[in-house]
RNA sequence: UCCUGAGUAGCUCAAUGGCAGAGCAUCCGGCUGUUAACCGGAGGGUUGUAGGUUCGAGUCCUACCUCAGGAGCCA
């Protein structure tokens, strides 16, 4: 007997009209009267549930009757078409065969739960419209951006995911040691003697793979690295984990031009691609989470994206007609109210924010001619704020150097970076994507740790 | 880390300092086409924790814990 998926009943109904099949999947609700009733199966290979209809013909109908949600079932029977009810199809059981049964007490009832109640149990969370829809379109995404490159001719670099590097400024890093935290050994001075460490010196997990992945920029041209990033930031927000994954895409003969359109083609060519493959999900996400989402992705996809220097930024905002809570100033980084009332109230749509003052950005970004901004970039998208933050890489040996040294860094630790410089450098460019966070703009989700399968934040790693 | 708010039944929430409740879920019964099915009934509580004020505290006070929203940091 074949076993077609739920998506394949639904994509090639068909082709199994009217044949005796069978399904696999979890019971999400169960009705029942006396002789007969219906059971909602979901297999979770398509957002939508099959309707399997039984009746006292069953050797088992009792059991069935009171089968708890949550059971998986194998259920065998003809399909047959449904034209006057709201689905357009449904299995008319001949044998229900319950693989695992579950109990009264499954969490997961017949209504609308809370995220922070499901947060708490992220091991049956994925059994939920929202959650079998948000992790089927993080799926899809990440296969779209790869898609994108590798189209596009871009080599997918594994960069390291233990570093050295203490020094890339991205933020607070997590250890990486088997020494004993009880009793490490010490050195003469009294100070944790990390030479007789696993790898002889203090080692982290990673913040960024941008370094690493400009030596493959500077062989490949066009790379990407796509993995795990780590940050042990003391961030409580909706934006900020602990362990998150992230694209960043680095191009060489390129400038900071280049790399916008890149961004601005790569965001478009993800929202395009889930809203084709994923139209189910994209649509409850509209109609349950976030009103007005596919209205605004569709904009997007058309729109050319706004672009405004930081200068230019701050010149909005000085004469906004609002109050903040912390006025604009040229030399200081934009607050969140500013990045949002740029995106949702100015423009509306994603906005290139570029060429910011050098003293509020990193060492590797290319010094303007004005010798007070660097060729930076980001991207403020309504509902998210920054999605991306990128720049063109100061490719000029000398003034890298002299940077590295005005920002307190020592050149000595940055001696195969600056190496990159010395041999055959070049104009090059490159940005990050938070991953989750193009998820939460793609979706609506509010909350990062809502669209990461088991979230670690400050204080929090259940599962 | 800072600011604000919240913690009461499995879930979502009520309860003026005076008998701790509802809807949903669960269990039992009914129902021949349901769609978060419907109808009837039942069970279900150390009110986050520890102190304090009071004749009396879910309610007021203090500390702590947890969660959420906002901010900072950033992707």
């Amino acid at each position: 007997m074949i076993t077609p998926s739920v998506r394949q009943l639904f994509r090639e109904t068909k082709d199994y009209l009217d044949r005796e099949i069978a399904v696999c999947g979890w019971v999400r609700t169960v009705r029942d009267s006396r002789t007969f009733g219906f059971i909602e199966l979901n297999d979770g290979t398509f957002f939508r549930n099959l309707q399997v209809v039984f009746d006292n013909r069953l050797a088992n109908f009792e059991d069935v009757a009171r089968l708890n949600v949550g059971a998986s079932l194998r259920v065998k029977g003809l399909l047959v078409s449904t034209p006057q009810a709201k689905q357009p199809f449904e299995l008319k059981a001949g044998e229900v065969e319950v693989e695992g049964a579950s109990t009264p007490d499954f969490p997961l009832q017949k209504k609308r739960h809370s995220f922070e109640f499901l947060r708490e149990i992220a091991h049956l969370r994925t059994r939920t419209n929202t959650f079998s829809a948000v992790f089927r379109v993080r799926s899809l995404a990440a296969q779209a951006i790869h898609n994108f490159f590798q189209e596009r001719g871009f080599i997918w670099v594994h960069t390291p995911i233990v570093t050295a590097s203490d020094c890339e400024g991205a933020g607070e890093m997590f250890r990486v040691t088997t020494l004993d935290p009880l009793s490490p050994p010490l050195d003469s001075r009294g100070q944790v003697d990390y030479t007789q460490d696993f790898f002889g010196r203090q080692a982290n997990l990673t913040v960024s793979g941008q370094l690493n992945v400009e030596t493959f920029c500077m062989a490949f041209q066009k790379v990407y690295t796509f993995g795990p990033t780590f940050r042990a930031e003391n961030s409580n927000t909706a934006r900020h984990a602990a362990e998150f994954w992230m694209i960043e895409p680095e191009i060489a003969f390129a400038d900071l031009q280049d790399n916008m359109r890149l961004a601005e083609d790569m965001v478009k060519h993800l929202i395009g691609s889930i809203l084709e493959k994923a139209p189910e999900e994209m649509e409850f996400f509209n109609r349950m989470i976030d009103p007005g989402l596919l209205d605004r992705l569709q904009r997007v996809a058309e729109a050319r994206f706004e672009k405004i220097t930081y200068t230019e930024a701050i010149g909005i905002l000085e004469k906004a007609p609002v109050s903040f809570e912390f006025p604009a100033e040229w030399g200081k980084d934009l607050q969140t109210e500013h990045e949002r009332y740029l995106s949702e109230k100015v423009f509306q749509k994603p906005v290139f924010v570029t060429d910011y003052p050098k003293t509020i950005k990193a060492f590797y970004m290319r010094l303007n001619d004005d010798d007070r901004t660097v060729a930076a970039m980001d991207l403020l998208v309504p509902g998210v704020g920054e999605i991306i933050g990128g720049s063109q890489r100061e490719e000029r040996y000398d003034v890298l150097r002299q940077r590295i040294e005005e920002m307190g860094l020592n050149p000595e630790d940055y001696g195969w970076y600056l190496d990159l410089r010395k041999f055959g450098g070049c104009r090059h460019a490159g940005y990050g994507l938070g991953f989750e966070r193009a998820i939460m703009y793609l979706t609506g989700m509010g909350n990062i740790r809502d669209v990461i399968p088991f979230p670690r934040t400050v204080k929090t790693i259940h599962f």
